[in-house]
RNA sequence: GCGGACGUGGUGAAAUGGUAGACACACGGGACUUAAAAUCCCGAGGCAGCAAUGCCGUGCGGGUUCAAGUCCCGCCGUCCGCACCA
């Protein structure tokens, strides 16, 4: 017998096994020690911890314990991210009720994360399909629908057609669903909202407080509110063109210095004034029928013609009654967006500028560069269609001339805050928000159900505290598309609570990402009996550091920062009056890999790289499959997925070389910030 | 189109404007061993040279500075986010 060798797996199996009977993780408020809340992303329980859970964990596991060391009383809790859409997908293809395959795939990840070693204190662990948890988030819902922060809205809606189900604009991509990649259509219904615009300014703003958040995510966050500052502004109509009822046109420009240099008015399709004046004309409607069906692809948008339709009615110039331009319904112009309508400079702008063109409308530069060399270039440039609107001083511009594009701003907001028209101030100063609200209905089973009844005489009804939770009926079925518990045959048939007659619930369940809105809050006190304690809160709050990855910049961290101010006006954020609920923020780079596919075959067949064998060096390596002896190509390092088969799994490193060693390897070779190439050699 | 990040050996990467390449992997040589693995020691940016040493080197081209990987200007390339947003 050689020499005793360190034998990883026995080893960590048996520590593993003592820090678990003698419960050496586990946490308890103390206010006597100071406090360390070290917090990872939890996991959507899929079935297999993959290579980025186990980076995700590490860093927070190393954090915590050095922290411990130095005598903090650490908070590393963890819990599952439980309910959407695999789980019911699932179901569908394979029989299996989400709620089992959910807990199998729990029990099935917490093992693996057992085996890791992580210093996790798993007496918190939440899931928040569990109704002991989501019992408390329709709780929430209702104290946020009493206060007006959820509310139900008709609203063109993102509809999944492959989902079938409603997205939030955060979730589709290049116009597809974030999950499911089917092209997303515009569809008209009533679903319930959260009133994150309300915090826009306050979000936007916060976000200078988060020194230790990285830049990156901030920018990405202060894009997404995306803050424009303009002019609300109302021109009159030409009596003798406007349809009846129709005096004025409202429109929002974040650039009323270049009013001068106005040549046309523009219309979303959507817009009153279009509706209006389609209902006389023939042509017109069909014209906006045929803007409406235009997808919301990229592709799209991008290869879409920018298309009018003159509707000859004409606004007339704020600053000169003489002059009128023409009103065009346009295909490029948003409804959602400021009032729909815009006035069109072609001298500023590369979009207008074509447009302009397309239909023969007049050109006239207003900016022009300081300088007297570079101006004159600049304004016949304009005229042959480059666009110039970088600050400048003003020019064909009448009052404004000579003034820089700031000054004019000023001066005409000034003017035309005191000019009338129809007793109101023509303009007034304005701020748009590009954030919208957040679309929260899902026509889902797996989810958590939204405490409301639907009943005939008393409208919208909330369900009474004490009836919660609303829970999900176990006997739903999933062999065909649509909502479960809209075909469910009792669920939804109950008296309304207010009175008594015959009433039908609501059917759609809540986006996923509420569940996560609030989850490092419920960790504070896991068992409270209200959604949360305020002296766990006031103690443990905010969460000191916070580690995932960036793919949640967006999403997971506005929605987030958002729901922790509602719980603060709805008095569940502790008394601390604490708005934001995670102090430092850390996104770990991706664990990537090489990928593997089948030579000479395209579409590519990839190839796991337990499938291949790899020989020589450098430049000069090659790949053969092992089953087949045939070459394979060795492609791009991307990010382990699935789709391109380029997985390591855990558990063979784990039991082959033990966690440490896989921990050890996750740290040591890339800085954490930056992606990490997973190599066997490495 | 807008916003951002990045570009340094064979590889992962270090460098408050002050000796570029720390540390490590891989590699080469050596020790130990019957042999290997493991371990330990030594070497190493490139070019030239037996060597001492010299020259060249942080994507490319300029600039500021006593001094630039680092700061400024202009390119090239890669990656990420947003995008008919008025």
């Amino acid at each position: 017998m050689a020499t005793e060798r360190y034998n990883a797996p026995d080893r960590e199996k048996h520590w593993q096994t003592v820090w678990d009977a003698k419960n050496v993780f586990r946490t308890a408020t103390d206010t006597s020690k100071p406090k360390c809340y070290v917090l990872e992303m939890f996991p959507y329980p899929s079935g297999r911890i993959h290579m980025g859970h186990v980076r995700n964990y590490t860093m927070g596991d190393v954090l915590a314990r050095a922290k411990r060391a130095q005598g903090f009383n650490v908070l590393h809790p963890m819990g599952w991210d439980a309910f959407g859409m695999p789980a019911e997908n699932a179901a569908m293809e394979r029989k299996v009720h989400p709620k089992k395959w959910t807990y199998e795939n729990i029990a099935a990840m917490k093992g693996q994360l057992k085996s890791m070693g992580l210093s996790l204190d798993w007496s918190r662990e939440v899931a928040t399909c569990d109704p002991a948890y989501y019992v408390h988030q329709q709780r929430m819902f209702l104290d946020m629908f009493a206060k007006g922060l959820a509310y139900r809205r008709k609203a063109k809606v993102n509809w999944d057609p492959v989902d079938n189900t409603v997205l939030a604009n955060e979730q589709v991509i290049d116009g597809r669903g974030w999950r499911s990649g089917a092209l997303v259509e515009q569809r008209e219904r009533e679903q319930w909202a959260f009133k994150i615009s309300a915090y826009s300014d306050d979000l936007l703003e916060a976000l200078g407080t988060l020194d230790k958040w990285p830049e990156k995510v901030r920018l990405m966050q202060e894009n997404w509110i995306g803050k424009s500052e303009g002019l609300q502004l109302r021109w009159k109509l030409d009596p003798t063109t406007a349809p009846a009822g129709h005096t004025e046109l409202e429109i929002f420009t974040t650039r009323p210095d270049t009013l001068f240099g106005a040549s046309f008015m523009a219309i979303a399709p959507d817009h009153p004034l279009a509706k209006a004046a389609a209902a006389s004309n023939k042509a017109l409607a069909d014209f906006c029928d045929e803007c409406r069906r235009m997808g919301t692809s990229l592709a799209e948008i991008e290869t879409a013609e920018k298309k009018g339709f003159n509707t000859s009615i004409k606004a007339v110039h704020p600053f000169d009654p003489t002059w009128t331009v023409p009103v065009y319904v346009a295909n490029f112009i948003l409804m959602d967006y400021g009032t729909g309508a815009i006035f069109g400079c072609p001298g500023g702008d590369q979009r207008d500028i074509e447009f302009a063109k397309k239909y023969g409308l007049p050109v006239i530069p207003v900016v022009a560069p300081k300088d007297e060399p570079a101006r004159s270039k600049a304004i016949a440039k304009v005229h042959e269609g480059v666009p110039f609107l970088d600050d400048g001083v003003m020019v064909n511009s009448r009052f404004l001339d000579g003034m820089t594009t700031k000054a004019a701003f000023d001066e005409v907001a000034k003017r035309l805050e005191r000019e009338k028209l129809a007793g109101k101030p023509v303009a007034e100063r304005k701020i748009n928000y590009r954030l919208r609200d957040w679309g929260l209905s899902r026509q889902r089973y797996w989810g958590c159900p939204i405490p409301v009844v639907h009943c005939a005489a008393c409208g919208t009804v909330t369900v009474p505290t004490m009836d919660l939770p609303v829970t999900l009926p176990d006997d739903a079925t999933f062999d065909q598309p649509g909502n479960p518990l809209d075909r469910h045959p009792t669920w939804r048939h109950v008296p309304c609570p207010k009175c008594a007659k015959p009433a039908t619930r609501e059917t759609d369940t809540m986006d996923t990402f509420v569940d996560s809105s609030w989850y490092f809050a419920r960790f504070t006190a896991p068992d409270a009996t209200s959604p949360t304690d305020t002296a766990a809160l006031d103690y443990w709050m905010p969460v000191d550091q916070y580690i995932g990855g960036i793919e949640h910049a967006i999403l997971h961290l506005l929605y987030s920062r958002f729901f922790y101010r509602a719980m603060g006006e709805t008095g569940h954020a502790g008394r601390q009056n604490l708005r934001e609920p995670f102090a430092a923020l850390f996104t770990q780079g991706m664990v990537v890999h090489e990928t593997y596919s089948r030579a000479g075959i395209d579409p590519p067949q990839w190839l796991l790289p337990s499938e291949v064998a790899i020989a020589g060096e450098g430049d000069a390596r090659t790949a053969t499959e092992i089953a087949t002896g045939k070459p394979a190509v060795i492609g791009d390092i991307v990010k382990m997925s699935k789709s391109k088969k380029n997985l390591v799994d855990p558990d063979d490193i784990i039991a082959h070389w033990g966690a440490d060693c896989a921990r050890w390897f996750m740290l040591s070779d890339s800085p954490p910030e930056r992606d990490v190439i997973w190599t066997e050699a490495g």
